[in-house]
DNA sequence: GTTGAAAGAGCATAGTT
DNA sequence: AACTATGCTCTTTCAAC
């Protein structure tokens, strides 16, 4: 179990969440503690696990990617390694969730139009112990963020 | 608009979406060109809105916002920038889509568990305008990934 | 696009409190 | 856990090609 963060954790955190590439130094400065504490404090949250990644964010229309889908999947749920695997295969599938209520996944999925789309549920219908789909098609995206330390104290 | 990207920028956003803190100079290395004209290249990327930002990614156990789930809202449509502005104010949404055939939204939230998530929807069907909520709780989430270059050209 | 060099910024290490 | 000192690495900005 990862120790309980403190208030600079989390401004390490908050400041890490909105712009990964900044400098320890820059960090230092905003928490207010030296170059090598911050640099200590970091690490140890990566080494914890807190930090899971750095990633860049792309713009979906630059890639090749500005349609966006939600796709329930049914199948035979003993089947669930053999189509974990070849979801995760997918770059297409960009989120797989195991809801309540329906014994199904719920896929979001990221592609360069509806005939992408199609194609891609094709894939997905062709992995076998899949029995049958239903899409939900995103007209426009509100907005998406990272999830960020906030999470649960707020309002 | 911005360029059609070449075999170089795809492998430097690759590697920036799969480690974003690392340096111009193992960038340079593993693209196989110099430290200026990568890192002239990453500027460029940012600067023509291709890469939108570095985040750190956080593991949601670690803070405490380990229950999803996806909500779907019915409002007034005429009431849309309220509604906007309501739910980019919680920190608790971190997606909000607009979706074909329901005339809704559909939310991803994540919180600290049912009792929060209960919180969030109450705080959410207060938001004037509001007329209902559908939430499908999820499980277990199998994965989740940042979207990639790859996402159009896979398989 | 390249190399090479020089200056400054940033980082890691060690030693202290 | 925190700090200061120091040496090393990395980046940046030139130049010239």
């Amino acid at each position: 179990m990862s120790r309980q963060l403190d208030e600079v954790d989390r401004t390490i955190l908050r400041e890490m969440t909105s712009d990964a590439r900044q400098t320890i130094r820059a960090l230092a400065a905003t928490v207010g503690l030296s170059e090598p504490s911050v640099r200590d404090r970091l690490q140890r949250l990566e080494r914890d696990g807190v930090i899971t990644g750095y990633h860049a964010a792309l713009d979906p229309a630059s890639v090749d990617a500005d349609t966006t889908a939600f796709v329930a999947l049914r199948f035979t749920m003993s089947a669930k390694a053999e189509v974990n695997a070849a979801l995760a295969g997918d770059p297409r599938v960009l989120e797989v969730h195991e809801v309540a209520g329906e014994d199904c996944y719920w896929l979001k999925v990221r592609v360069a139009g509806t005939g992408p789309l199609a194609e891609t549920l094709d894939h997905i219908r062709a992995i076998p112990s899949v029995t049958g789909t239903s899409t939900t098609i995103v007209l426009r995206t509100v907005f998406e963020r990272p999830l960020g330390v906030d999470a649960s104290g707020p309002r």
